[in-house]
DNA sequence: ACTAGACTAAACAGATCGGTATACCCGTCA
DNA sequence: TGACGGGTATACCGATCTGTTTAGTCTAGT
């Protein structure tokens, strides 16, 4: 993680709120300077262009996401691998309740990226791809039976949790994932 | 489903490919007047706005899914109700194989129109709850002991399967949330 | 024959898009 | 002292955005 300079770092934060909260297609440049308190000159010359300030937002976005849920998982001892599992879902919730309330970011943005060849594609793919090979990661400590079909399982459902909170579609959609998390890991035979 | 003039026809497959295909900020009145071939004028005259062309656009994808879906469930034996249950999933991956590449094209269009007051937000929280209902419908015809918490987790399922199918982030993510709904099943008290 | 509706063609708003250019200010460090 | 990096301010570019306007054609039903 090089560091930033002051007007970048105010960039970024800006860019951040502004395209999880209203969209990637819907904000332009000029509104994340102005709400930075920094001029286009600036923008461009940190960031380069748009599409490399929109992967730079994933990015950061990504590692914040990485470290809150390792480190949550952390507090729960290694000794109890399956409460390692469940705790990626209290972390989920915690997570989606502090700064995920209109659901994944990596969704919403590949939803308004269709180009393959935006080089947010790229981070996107990345984050998945991490998170599933951390739940393998953890159904193997746990002794999994088969800890790919388990990574898989888990995996969706995260992602059908979050989407679901973000709409709202559901009451408590991190504790039904959590639920079935629990019947997941009984029948990998993990108990 | 009030019957539309021919250009408005034209208008709205141009409306329902594009939208779909490269997001709904994205694309612009000009683009689907073109594809349609249609003028501005005709297209305004129509369908009012772009709000409100986005909001029929999400309502006959609606009525397309519905259709499939049940149609599909039909084919299952009403004396088999589990089996009418799988066979959602199954419709799903059918579905989402023929015309969903990109995942749910509703919440595709949820994250890009955080504003609450669109008319389109309205047509994507009908089609979740009618879904909602429609699997505890199905879930209370198989006995399930809390037809409610099993709706929840079907629910959870296909949207995790969907959002994970659009981003090729699993080889087989409706077979996995099959596998998932069978053990639901099993869990419900209806095996 | 008349009319109402559906449509085309094309220009026009005013705003905003991503991105660039010119000119200047200011603190740090050699 | 002077060069340099990070920054501000402002104007500009061509393209595109949603939406409107004016003018006129074609066709079906009465």
């Amino acid at each position: 993680m090089e560091t930033l300079t002051p007007a970048a770092r105010r960039v970024l934060d800006a860019a951040a709120e502004l395209f999880y909260g209203q969209g990637i297609n819907a904000v332009g440049v000029d509104l994340i300077a102005k709400h930075a308190g920094v001029t286009k000159k600036t923008l461009y010359e940190r960031f380069g262009s748009k599409e490399a300030l929109v992967a730079a937002y994933l990015r950061e976005r990504d590692e914040r996401w990485r470290g809150w849920l390792t480190a949550e998982v952390d507090k729960a001892p290694r000794q109890d691998p399956p409460d390692r599992i469940l705790a990626t879902f209290d972390a989920l919730g915690a997570w989606m309740h502090r700064e995920n309330p209109r659901g994944c970011g990596f969704v919403n943005a590949a939803a308004e990226l269709p180009d393959t060849g935006h080089p947010a594609r790229q981070v996107i793919s990345d984050q998945k791809h991490w998170l599933r090979g951390y739940l393998r990661e953890l159904s193997e400590d746990a002794g999994a039976e088969d800890p790919d079909a388990l990574a898989d399982e888990l995996l969706l459902l995260h992602e059908g949790a979050t989407v679901l909170y973000g709409l709202s579609a559901l009451p408590d959609p991190v504790g039904t994932a959590r639920g079935m998390a629990l019947r997941a890991l009984e029948q990998a035979g993990v108990g």
